[in-house]
DNA sequence: CAACCGATGTTGACAATGACAACATTGGTT
DNA sequence: AACCAATGTTGTCATTGTCAACATCGGTTG
């Protein structure tokens, strides 16, 4: 029982990764650090990511995978009918989750990534742009700006959930920007997102 | 008159990093590729820019100073006395200038640059704060939104406006949310931000 | 006008890193 | 029991950021 074969190396290595980026950001990750934490030899990352960009954009398939199932969750607890309010709670879900989940969010919105993005991502992402357009859809039918096009609305509202978000996870920005840090702001937001009524 | 002094280093970096990451991302700007690119030896970028970082740090305080002129100007242009309408339009106009400056601002939005912010780029993100701050004050007292305070309503203005225009800005989340892609999307996405009566 | 000096650029070096190839070990399958 | 695909290791290479020591310039000052 030596521990030549790690054993679920794939998986120790993303969460690791997580881990680093949420300490001291993506710039200063390292993959041969990464498996010198996990008491592994340095090419032993290549045997399940074929290069940095790949572990990162298996990072960001599973944290949309995540963020889509929470937001599901979320509206469907709310065990509320009206179209609108569970729209206006998947905003509220998915910027709580970007806050709760700071080191894959900024994943996310690396661009270097988007570059580098292969099918599964690809399905990923359009799963949760598929969950949100469909909550968009219902909220149309039921008056939420009726004049105005679903993907317009899907790029409006998934936008500002996320660079919402965005500052909301930045340190520096909020600083600046002398974001208001209590619990009631994720509400706040999502309501001058979808407002109700 | 030997070209032993380049004469204009600073800047010439500055744009050849832009073109760089306008082209194939940060991930790949190489401090020593670009160096080469001027003609100039592998170390000449220190005595400009004491890391990799810095220099990342100087082109966004110089992207915030740009946009918040651009949108000052543009705003000012209008000659509309309807502090609603200059709040739109200041919308309108970071997105635009997003769009036109694509590499500038995903930098800007890059995480790891506010890790190693300085005081000049926070005085630069500042005046970008107040001015958008201000518009944001004068449309509330005109009606918008009154009973939201101005830090949510800065919060939510200007994380919509970059949310969006990341999402404009990079081809793969386009490709996936389905983005209309036409000349009229940006005032759609201003209209729903800011939406005018 | 000449000596000086701070700013700017060069050369050389080093450690860290991502990536690849060749080899080793494992556990399950036939 | 032999095999083999998956997984891990060792060794190596080019690239990179950064620093130190040295070189050259241009402007300032006496």
């Amino acid at each position: 029982m030596s521990s030549y074969h790690h054993g679920n190396l794939r998986a120790a290595l993303l969460d690791q990764a997580i881990t680093v980026i949420g300490n001291n950001g993506v710039e200063s990750l390292s993959l041969r650090k990464v498996a010198k934490d996990l008491g592994v030899s340095h090419a032993a990352p290549t045997r399940h990511f074929k290069s940095k960009a790949d572990l990162l954009t298996a990072i960001v398939k599973d944290a949309y995978l995540e963020l889509t199932e929470t937001i599901l969750v979320d509206a469907e607890n709310a065990m509320s009918d009206d179209s609108i309010v569970r729209l206006n709670l998947m905003a509220r879900s998915t910027i709580r989750w970007a806050l709760n989940n700071r080191a894959k969010f900024t994943v996310m919105t690396n661009p270097d990534v988007s570059r580098f993005a292969d099918d599964e991502l690809k399905a990923a992402l359009g799963a949760f742009s598929q969950t949100v357009a469909e909550a968009i859809e219902k909220a149309t039918q039921q008056g939420f700006r009726k004049t105005v096009s679903v993907p317009t609305l899907l790029l409006y509202s998934v936008g500002a959930a996320l660079g919402a978000a965005t500052i909301l996870t930045d340190e520096f920005m909020q600083s600046v920007l002398g974001t208001p840090n209590n619990d009631q702001i994720i509400a706040e937001i999502a309501n001058q997102i979808i407002p109700l009524n």
